[in-house]
DNA sequence: GTGAGAAGCTTTATGCTTGAAGGATCGGCG
DNA sequence: CGCCGATCCTTCAAGCATAAAGCTTCTCAC
């Protein structure tokens, strides 16, 4: 029989091996980029709250003290100078306290005022409700298979980078 | 015996849920951000190409065609505003061209210069060769079951969207 | 003590992103 | 024809993010 449609082309396993590492890259970033979307304009919609000063609030929250601005570019895994402009905004807004400290005076700590700490338990609130709602297709075993994948996936990139 | 250490706060299932949804959310945000943020460096160092602007380029190269403004748009999953911008900037370096259509002058088309082709060709090859890197660590078993999950999630979340 | 280098933060320039408002063009209905 | 709503794009203001340069303060070896 002719061969009436144009042979695929060449593939070596490499070649087998990067297209699917690929897919796997552009469904984790659509994946990723759906929820944080989706978060995103909830927050904004209920609180008027954007997610990065959400998400500083939460590291503040979370450490249940005063934290340093370096502490909180770590845990946030953001430069330093994109903190600066988060705090200053917040503290605009009277959600966060900044203070100079005594021990180091190139350094400044951070705390959530009570008004920081009511409107972030709300929001933290419906933000848990939002998150397991979106994941709410998955069963408990899917979500914690995931979960592992995603640990492993992050170690390997991390050993690479 | 007395109890010594506190109890557990009482948790409910709802709780025990919500906790597992947020921890799994952290994950997959915090890899894709990783993930990201190292292909980002690697285009910037190697090509002087912000990651935007490359995977504008490589819908072009995709559709093998001139493509309107707002099929960039759609495709890219970015408001319009952001695809004028970024138009603009890769036709200032001359990787792309823009043409108004004649048949419907409201609209505009884009398609890749010859230089930009050879640019993104060079770019696609590399950062294809990084991402299979950086995903070296996993089995293609276990990329292959992260990848169908992400599938999963991502439906999940699109219906509650 | 003091001087060199490190540490902590801010500033600046540049770019990406959004949402909202606005301008041009098109299509269709009366 | 003429208007009205829809479509397509651009503009604008605000915010997020980075890298690089710069400022102040601290530490430590001498």
């Amino acid at each position: 029989m002719d061969q009436i449609v144009a042979p695929p082309p060449p593939r070596s396993e490499k070649d087998r091996e990067e297209t699917e590492a690929l897919r796997l890259w552009l469904r984790l970033f659509a994946t990723a980029n759906t929820v944080e979307g989706e978060l995103s304009r909830r927050l904004r919609q209920d609180f008027g709250m954007t997610l990065p000063r959400f998400d500083l609030m939460a590291q503040l929250a979370k450490a249940d003290d005063a934290l340093t601005l370096g502490d909180l570019s770590r845990r946030l895994m953001v430069t330093n100078g994109n903190v600066t402009g988060l705090v200053d905004r917040l503290a605009d807004d009277g959600l966060i306290e900044r203070r100079v400290r005594q021990t180091d005076r190139r350094s400044a700590t951070v705390r959530l005022t009570d008004k920081g700490k009511t409107l972030f338990d709300a929001m933290a609130n419906a933000h848990r409700g939002w998150i397991s709602d979106l994941f709410g297709g998955l069963s408990a075993e899917a979500q914690a298979e995931l979960s592992a994948r995603l640990r492993e996936a992050r170690t390997s990139v991390m050993e690479r980078t």
